[in-house]
DNA sequence: ATAAACCTTAGAGTAAACCCCAAGGTCAAG
DNA sequence: CTTGACCTTGGGGTTTACTCTAAGGTTTAT
């Protein structure tokens, strides 16, 4: 297979897949004589492995350290794999919370102004951004 | 003022106040004889407006509206002010989701993997990366 | 034989919101 | 008069995951 072929099969671009490449994450295991990269099945396997990895939130960075387990299984543990899963969970949450923030802040904000066409002069929204203390 | 005595009132870097000015947010109104910025109350004031409005999770971009807005309240409307408010809300919201989405396929595996120090061969973590469905 | 479609590399550009550095000018105190 | 704290500009670097371009080489079909 070449790179345009595996391209079309995941449904990615070519960049992407030599940017893969050029970042740890799936390198072809050969070249034709004038360059060409060459992809079999197991190329196919491994980017499908990666984009599902994706898929549920992994960075490419996390899903390079669990390729790096898939590939050798027999030397790491479950240990392993389940403290990156965990890890990225808790961060997960974490942007979860802080975005949860947000949604108060502007619920709170948007409940409070008439957003009508008059002027805003006394926009309630406006005064409680120029105002000192804390929304919530 | 100058800028190092408004960067600390707010606790932000001088870097921080040039690049608002840079972008549009914070330009002192005068400069000393020798180049100098020089802040007054007003810009005080203008910062603590930037600052919380980035608290509730607004963009410098749209500081920069809200900015446009309020320095001129009489010529917008409530409407307006709403607006982008709910548009901001809106798409804090549909990160929330992705989020969630992740964090469900996150728990999901997680909760599979026994997390023992055995070897991996039999990760469900990995197994599950692997297949071709979906994991939701 | 030639055009279309494909491939190669290296390198630049994108978003967001800054941080850091160098080289030099300015200002108050001792 | 010099030290040290402050200020200036301009530029580069950070992070993530690509996308795009240029300039050229290769393959395949007609
Ligand atoms: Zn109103
Ligand atoms: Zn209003
Ligand atoms: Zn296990
Ligand atoms: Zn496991």
């Amino acid at each position: 297979m070449k790179i345009g072929q595996l391209a079309k099969a995941l449904d990615v671009s070519t960049d992407t897949l030599r940017y893969y490449e050029a970042h740890g994450l799936l390198a072809p295991s050969a070249r034709t004589e004038s360059g060409y990269r060459v992809y079999t099945e197991i190329h196919l396997q491994q980017m499908h492995f990666i984009l599902r990895a994706k898929d549920v939130g992994f960075s490419l960075r996390e899903i390079q350290e669990l390729l790096h387990i898939q590939i050798d299984k027999h030397q790491h543990s479950c240990e392993e794999v389940k403290y990156i899963t965990l890890q990225k969970r808790n961060l997960v949450q974490k942007k979860i919370n802080e975005l949860q923030r947000f949604e108060r802040s502007l619920t709170f904000l948007a409940d409070r102004c008439c957003g009508g066409k008059e002027s805003a002069d006394y926009c309630s929204i406006l005064t409680a951004l120029e105002e000192v203390d804390d929304i919530n």
